[in-house]
DNA sequence: CCTGGCCTACCTACCAGTAGGTAGGCCAGG
DNA sequence: CCTGGCCTACCTACTGGTAGGTAGGCCAGG
């Protein structure tokens, strides 16, 4: 096996991450994300036309990356309602811990609307949200989940799940060590299933 | 009474709060700011030393303007646990939704760790953070709530309830009709209450 | 009453610095 | 020889901030 060299266009999409995430769009310069990399400005803009075209290539890969992680994960698991939201939890967690980058960037393009800049957030994620929604839908028919309202909930785990990791700077002020540390993570993800799992369970 | 007119001062500081909340510092520039007030850029830095001290009072009005109606919900209510959080939760969401560019400004600071500009947001919300804990936590050995890590379900209500205020634009693509439309508003509150009062009723 | 001085609030004109982006040259490898 | 990748040098647009000036209100002193 060849030892896998990143290219350089490769490695400005990971300095352009690390600084879109840290910083923002608007607050990240082109000479910042060059000067990590290496080169200088120019040498970057032969690789991605513009700003806004190397923003809206990290922030597709970023919106996929985790995309495709959670539809393996559903189709890995079968159609037990617990085992799905288990495995959506667990596998969402964990990418969230393992690329804060990609969280954060995606938090600030929510915040935004994702209109700034020509992206449709929302027309991407909206089949993904019916799609889970029916699904909350059809369990709590059936009798598996408690009633309530889906959409609610959806959004509320949502907010729930992500705000940990996207407001990591903020938490890390609040608590006592590395809130992204594998430890406070699980305890993270624990404390989430306990909380659904017994807003959930139909007994009540 | 006298007809109370805003100073131009005011109108500064609402302007900044909206270009503030829409764009962030970064995207802001103070001729945008001055503009939607109708002066120019010098006339506001009459009024203000610098960029910076403009948004740190903005950023601060914000942070205080929900504390102190915090405080005073929580002082209103008696000492009964269930009522407490249904009015922490019922304060919050309503000023949330009277205020949306109060929570966007507030969210993009948690995200930036509130490190950037010298404002030292954990600390302020640090103290607020350990009484909810302690106050959680003796609920719950009283017996009034169900047990929980009380941290982490602080730190998850606080993702669920901000979320979907601070990314009502995204939301605005995911669900029909405006997420901060009174009804919806009132769902959205209501939903929250019942996730966290079947998550936290001792029996089961 | 009015007049000079001081104040606030605003303006235009300008500064240095930095942003994103372009033109064109150098040079190693195929 | 030519192409890809990088460079320096440059451009225009715009940033936050400053300098200096003006219009008008307030007020004490003559």
């Amino acid at each position: 096996m060849p030892t896998e060299q990143i290219s350089t266009r490769e490695s400005i999409l990971l300095a352009a991450q690390r600084c879109f995430a840290d910083h923002g769009y608007a607050a990240t310069s082109l000479n910042d994300i060059a000067a990590e990399v290496g080169i200088r400005r120019p040498s970057l803009l032969h690789h991605f036309v513009s700003k806004e075209a190397l923003y809206g290539e990290v922030f597709e890969r970023s919106l996929s990356d985790w995309l495709v992680r959670l539809e393996d994960a559903v189709s890995d698991v079968g159609d037990d309602g617990w085992a799905l939201l288990d495995a959506v939890l667990n596998v969402s967690a964990n990418f969230f811990a393992d690329n804060p980058d990609v969280v954060r960037v995606l938090r600030r393009e929510a915040i935004d609307g994702g209109v700034n800049l020509g992206i449709d957030m929302g027309g991407v994620l909206r089949p993904l949200f019916n799609r889970a929604s029916h699904f909350l839908q059809r369990e709590m028919t059936a009798g598996t989940f408690r009633t309530m309202h889906p959409e609610y909930l959806l959004l509320s785990a949502y907010g729930a799940l992500l705000s940990y990791f996207s407001d990591a700077p903020l938490i890390a002020g609040l608590v006592d060590g590395d809130p992204l540390s594998p430890e406070r993570v699980k305890a993270h993800i624990d404390s989430l299933r306990d909380l659904y799992q017994a807003a959930l369970r139909p007994g009540s």
